[in-house]
DNA sequence: GATGTTGCTGCAATGAGTTGCAATAACGGC
DNA sequence: GCCGTTATTGCAACTCATTGCAGCAACATC
């Protein structure tokens, strides 16, 4: 971590090292306020602002992702981890994951069509699931 | 209008008379912050909280429908209108609409792999656009 | 036109996230 | 180990959106 940064002339501060522990720890998705929450148990002094721009720049390394949940509120997720997308139920707020595989019909056609490059990992779909139809 | 609220047991008030007028005039997206911006101008003492309100109930009617832009702030745009979903280019700020055509090949795939029922009207597709990479 | 219901509004507080700026503290060089 | 540079932080203010609640006012009924 501390490599990657230097790489790139960024700084290894403690902020920093708080927030990247706390990101081993997650599984799955989480959004940006939980990750502040976090970062507050272990050090209460935690600014939220810190924590997002840290969040930035660790996108920017290509070390988390971010997309959008239903509501339009941050979700992040770790790499390493496959590309996918998002797929909300709004009657009973399931969640699951849309795989390259399956979301390759679109991004194709995008790509071809209009020369698009999706980004997948911020992709959220939001309807029905098949249960509360 | 006042039929249709009648007709669910609501109500016409000045203050959605008020959003239903600004929306008339509205063509395309608007945030819903440039909706309550627009209502002000109309009556400056229009409070967030109504017109967000009120946009609601006008999206369970059907006369709305919202989605989120890139940074997760709410869109909405007017019907009748073709269902379509969203396409924004991270790098240079455009938006593009996705017809119901193109978006069917992955529409008809979660409908039949998962039974899922996609709400193209909310659907935000983000990456890079042919001109920015 | 007066009255009772109850759907709506206004308000205030809260949550999530962003931004500008001055002060701080990593880091590289000596 | 000290110093200068400048990336980061902390803070405060602000934007966008949501929620709970008490009071108001549409509407149906009479």
């Amino acid at each position: 971590m501390r490599e990657r940064l230097h790489a790139r002339g960024l700084r290894w501060t403690s902020q920093r090292r708080a927030l990247v522990t706390v990101l081993s720890q997650t599984h799955g998705h989480v959004t940006g306020a939980v990750l502040v929450e976090r970062c507050r148990e272990q050090d209460p002094s935690t600014i939220p602002s810190t924590v997002y721009r840290t969040l930035e720049v660790l996108e920017e390394l290509g070390i988390v992702r971010h997309g959008h949940g239903p509501d339009g509120r941050q979700q992040y997720h770790v790499l390493p981890d496959a590309e996918h997308g998002h797929l909300h139920c709004r009657a009973c707020g399931g969640a699951w994951e849309i795989s390259a595989d399956e979301a390759a019909s679109i991004v194709a056609a995008l790509e071809s069509a209009r020369g698009f490059a999706v980004d997948l990992s911020h992709v959220t779909i939001v309807g029905r699931c098949r249960d509360c139809r």
